[in-house]
DNA sequence: TCTGGGGTCCTAGGACCC
DNA sequence: TCTGGGGTCCTAGGACCC
């Protein structure tokens, strides 16, 4: 049996955990650069304020008034609280997959002789309760798409109290007869808006279609989410994650960007960042994209979107890519644009036991570098203050906007919440 | 004034090989 | 009259997830 266990409006509960006096307030925390209300907690949902709503559309007369508690994001802390939720977990389930920053599968078994699923489902819910102050829905069933519409069955209805098992096919029925085909998972807008023109309504029409009709009119992802409604397990746990094909760092400006010097600054610190990331995967890779763009919302003026590649010998030297990154730019900007966004991309990569060394450098030297990254990154991860290249700049007038950004309560010394006896 | 960021997988079509 | 069959690899675009 698998168990699916999310936590309930993640990172506004996170806001909550060290701020009591919150209780009962409807709290939202927005994207990066306080753009769109990401999350939100039950007394905000209540309130009608949407899941990717853009901030500017909340009047400051219906914050004061209903005192929406607003918060920018804070990542430091909810990463922080999501190993925290893990760490308790994997004490409690043995086979687990950590699945996205705040949930993760695991595997559950049960017998005569043991405790029942819903009895083991409430255990995870108490103790992560107890351990972590933060509440989560756990949904069970035979297959991974059945315990996600277990999970949320948990979460929609208060009377279950957080736990539903799915394990027997009459209670499965009964569920995927009420419930929207837009709520299974693997199931977006597009697919949706598709199954409703074939008069397919709920996760019950959804399983009721066969296999091979899945599969023709639509794709194989679509045909395992029939079988694995109709109880076939067809996707199994991953307890050890496959090692990433992709790093993005990209960032909306706080202000718009019009200098090219500052793009450049910019372009250079994502770059930078996701070199670190790479390093830290212990990856090298041989492809190099960067993009630049402006806002596809603001009306006459015209609209700028491109981006450029370069193909690389395999590296995670922090220089050789800012020097690509740098070229990358050169290429793609144009003057006279206001450019809201950019980003870097690396691909095609490698693992450092199979890393294909450049014929034409100096070995020694290769070494060498190495060895310079491994320190800057070891400098960096200490708290001895930051090393950085002189392309990355200092001025920073690209950083992004956090208006109401929380102090790192869990990761950092100077922001532990105090405790005052009186 | 103002609209997130980071991923994965699948498919179709083109280019190429013998 | 009439022009094969069987592959691989790569990329762009679209869909999905959180």
């Amino acid at each position: 049996m698998f168990a699916l266990v999310d936590v309930n409006a993640f990172y506004a509960s996170c806001e909550k955990v060290f701020r009591p006096d919150l209780e009962n307030k409807p709290i939202i925390v927005l994207s990066n650069n306080d753009g769109c209300v990401i999350a939100r907690n039950d007394e905000a949902k209540e309130l009608g304020i949407k899941m990717g709503q853009p901030y500017f559309t909340l009047s400051p007369e219906f914050i004061s008034q209903y005192a929406i508690q607003v918060f920018s994001s804070n990542y430091a802390l909810y990463a922080d609280m999501s190993h925290r939720v893990m760490e308790t977990l994997a004490t409690l389930a043995p086979n687990i997959e950590i699945y996205s920053i705040d949930e993760a599968f695991c595997q559950l078994s049960y017998s005569e002789q043991q405790l029942s699923l819903a009895w083991q489902g409430k255990i995870i819910r108490d103790t992560i309760q107890q351990h972590n102050h933060l509440t989560v829905g756990v949904g069970i069933g035979p297959t991974k798409t059945l315990a996600k519409l277990a999970n949320y069955a948990a979460k929609k209805w208060r009377k279950t109290e957080g736990v539903v098992v799915l394990s027997e096919r009459n209670r499965q029925r009964k569920l995927m007869a009420i419930t929207p085909v837009a709520e299974v998972w693997g199931i977006g807008r597009q697919l949706t808006r598709q199954l409703n023109m074939m008069n397919i309504h709920t996760a019950m029409d959804l399983a009721q279609l066969s296999p091979y009709q899945a599969r023709k009119k639509f794709n194989v992802i679509v045909e395992r989410t029939v079988r694995e409604l109709n109880g076939e397990s067809c996707l199994s746990l991953e307890e050890v994650s496959e090692p990433r094909k992709q790093i993005v760092c990209s960032r909306s400006f706080g202000e718009k960007v019009t200098e090219f010097i500052v793009m450049q600054e910019a372009i250079c610190n994502y770059t930078a960042r996701a070199a670190e990331k790479l390093r830290a995967d212990g990856q090298y890779c041989q492809h190099i994209t960067v993009f630049i763009r402006s806002s596809p919302f603001t009306p006459n003026t015209p609209y700028y979107s491109n981006y450029a590649s370069e193909i690389l010998a395999a590296t995670n030297d922090t220089r050789q890519l800012l020097t690509a990154a740098q070229k990358i730019l050169k290429r793609i900007w144009l003057e006279d644009r206001i450019y809201q966004k950019a980003g870097v991309i690396l691909n095609d990569f490698h693992h450092h036991k199979l890393k294909q060394f450049d014929l034409f450098l100096d070995h020694k030297k290769q070494i060498k570098n190495e060895t310079l990254m491994k320190t800057i990154d070891q400098i960096n991860r200490s708290n001895m203050g930051k090393i950085f290249f002189a392309s990355q700049g200092v001025k920073g007038q690209w950083h992004m906007k956090q208006q109401f950004l929380s102090p790192a309560y869990t990761t950092q010394v100077k922001d532990l919440a105090k405790v005052k006896i009186s």
